[in-house]
DNA sequence: GTTGAAATTAGTACGAA
DNA sequence: TTCGTACTAATTTCAAC
């Protein structure tokens, strides 16, 4: 429930793979699909929507499950509805050579739903649920502050959560480049090139990519 | 499937609620708790963790959903056995007048698993989940650059996540408090105060409270 | 809000294509 | 592998308490 790694969740993508795994066709991708909108379908009316048999259906769902395509099934939850109102990001510096006593604490804050390791100016980002932000400035100044891994942070608020897709697969881009085929691209062509604006890349600070796995 | 704010998601707390709904007592917040755990746990089973009667757990669990407690129930993709590698998050500063278009946008997007409107520096993050860091190089320069409503973005890479819970909810919140008056105010109270590094918050820039909805 | 029994549906096993 | 079917176990609904 904590640390999920181990999973290669992360970018880099290299990490953590012993063996491919199972190879997912275009009927578990679609299998997928269906799962992330609807996690509580019965395995026969999946069946039916992905147009495969039962039998096949329940072959193929296990195997996904075993293989960890399929991590969990979960419900999502509103936050305002449950008592937490109040969102917040907090970017965190971290002392080189303590990640290991980070995570730790991490893991013993229950308001954090959501932390990733970034490259860029700050070392990681938490995300914390809330009942009011009292809380926030409580978290960050009493307990954040008080691990010795937590060089600084930086705190911003979320106003309004625009857009939450249970999960992005790569169907969803072949559907999108089969749109862009006939709509986008013109635009683009029209230009005459790749337009440019502020487009900053901000790479990983010092020599943190070593540090990946438990530093 | 795409804007979520109707359900209050965001960080201001008083938007779009009409009316309490339902209180939510403590059994409530136990099957959330169960749910967001194993989202395709039976009804019976469910009522057995959280000691009611099935009938009574059917109740709830009816009720929890209908009033959007429970927004939906999904399952959780490994996005690296599933194609997409690479995830990234880019911070994007929009042109004020220009939300609706932005979100617009966005929901033709199918690689942006989640999007937020923050305090600070820039006015949206967004993470994105692709198969590999050009496809991040091409989603912003190409398609986030050639949209009128984005002045800038900045981007950073995931590295890992370290964490994800499925959701977070106030319950956890208490047993934190308990464990927190046996071993945790000491600590503090040892300290005499509020320990401080180099903590920031940081507020809205410019007059954007106000267009927190379509603007 | 609970229990128990009927109706429905889900999950399993296995032979055939 | 996948499908179809028959079998067994479980879940959901609905009744009375």
């Amino acid at each position: 429930m904590s640390d999920i790694s181990r999973n290669g969740a992360g970018g880099g993508g290299q990490a953590g793979r012993i063996g491919i795994g199972l190879e997912l066709d275009d009927i578990h991708m679609k299998i997928l699909e269906v799962l992330r909108e609807n996690g509580r379908i019965s395995v026969a009316a999946l069946a039916e929507r992905v147009g495969i048999s039962r039998a096949n259906a329940y072959t193929r769902f296990e195997a996904l499950r075993a293989d960890g395509a399929i991590k969990r099934f979960t419900a999502e939850i509103d936050h305002v509805r449950a008592g937490l109102g109040i969102t917040a990001l907090i970017f965190v510096t971290v002392r080189q050579q303590m990640w290991k006593q980070f995570r730790a604490e991490l893991a013993r804050m229950p308001e954090v739903e959501y932390c990733a390791i970034t490259t860029g100016q700050h070392d990681a980002m938490i995300q914390v649920r809330v009942s009011d932000v009292a809380a926030v400035h409580s978290m960050v100044t009493d307990r954040l502050a008080n691990i010795p891994a937590v060089k600084a942070t930086e705190t911003v608020f979320i106003l309004d959560e625009v857009l939450r897709r249970p999960y992005v697969l790569p169907s969803d881009r072949d559907r999108d480049r089969d749109r862009s085929r006939q709509a986008r691209r013109p635009a683009q062509d029209a230009e005459g090139g790749v337009p440019l604006g502020k487009m900053r890349f901000v790479g990983a600070a010092e020599g943190r990519a070593a540090l990946r796995k438990d530093s």
